[in-house]
DNA sequence: GAAAAATGGTTGATGACGCAACCGTTCACC
DNA sequence: GGTGAACGGTTGCGTCATCAACCATTTTTC
């Protein structure tokens, strides 16, 4: 078995590990260059927001599927930089609800024509039924990995 | 354009990036669980070796797909592990070649068990030909990124 | 053969991720 | 109603990634 050269680039992991590095980062050049302050990452909580302002940190990290010390960075990270406001909850003063500042609004237009435009050219030439093939197979192996996950929040 | 809800898990970036750190991570801690002291992507580095000991940066970095900078930090740790030793080059002592050490070699087997097993598990239940038309949909993407990268080394 | 350019690798800064330990608040339960 | 468990968030540590600047060693070029 270990006698036959592994492939690496044959296997699923390197693949989806390199497409997902290069579409970040691509994006985050895009972001930069247009002038946009913001990373991809920080830009998937601002998409959360934009359509479920007030969201707390729990919401926004099952939501995202990033764990929640991940979360309270990219918070920090959008705070920092003027375009969220975390205000503790009346109810329960443990919950942090994040609040859009008017930049942080401001930004969706902006931002998501850039993005479109990446994902146009990233699935350029590929038919739309090979694209929802491939994402069915993404879907289903992330099924199959998480039943193995550590229990955490979410 | 910006009024119908950009559904964020059901993009391509998204699902890559989270079945990448899924899979990462699974790895990641069953390398750790089974007693080796080897991340995931030290491991790639070791594929190389294991088939093309006494490969360069610049070969690894190539093949694995990696700036320069992160070959060089995974070396380090590697280095640091005691699994691998730097050599510089006789002919141009710019190259530094990479060696395994009897302990890097001794790792094959049992890290490579542990990968095929999480493979497996991955991609239970998903016929072989849809996984291969996904990997195809995978490289055809990465290939339309690639050709907007930052001309760099590789 | 000396100056300039290219090449191989290293380093520092910044951002992201996971894990584990922690703190403060709320809830459950007797 | 007080104690302990559960919960929401934060923080420290280690790893990995990028970019840009840098160093040292060839290689080119005149």
């Amino acid at each position: 078995m270990s006698d036959v050269p592994y492939q690496l680039q044959d296997s699923l992991g390197y693949l989806v590990h390199r497409v997902s590095l290069a579409m970040a980062g691509r994006l985050n050049r895009d972001f930069a260059a247009a002038g946009y302050d913001v990373t991809v990452e920080q830009w998937k909580v601002l998409v959360r927001l934009w359509d479920a302002e007030g969201a707390t940190h729990a919401e926004l990290s099952a939501r995202i599927g990033k764990n929640k010390a991940s979360i309270t960075r990219l918070v920090d990270g959008l705070e920092r930089r003027g375009l969220v406001k975390r205000v503790a909850g009346r109810r329960d003063r443990r919950c942090k609800r994040v609040l859009l500042t008017e930049a942080g609004r401001s930004l969706r237009e902006g931002l998501m024509a850039l993005v479109h435009a990446a994902l146009a050219e990233a699935q350029a030439g590929i038919p739309a039924e090979r694209m929802d093939l491939c994402k069915d197979v993404l879907r289903r192996v992330l099924g199959n990995i998480s039943e193995s996950l550590p229990r955490e929040d979410a």
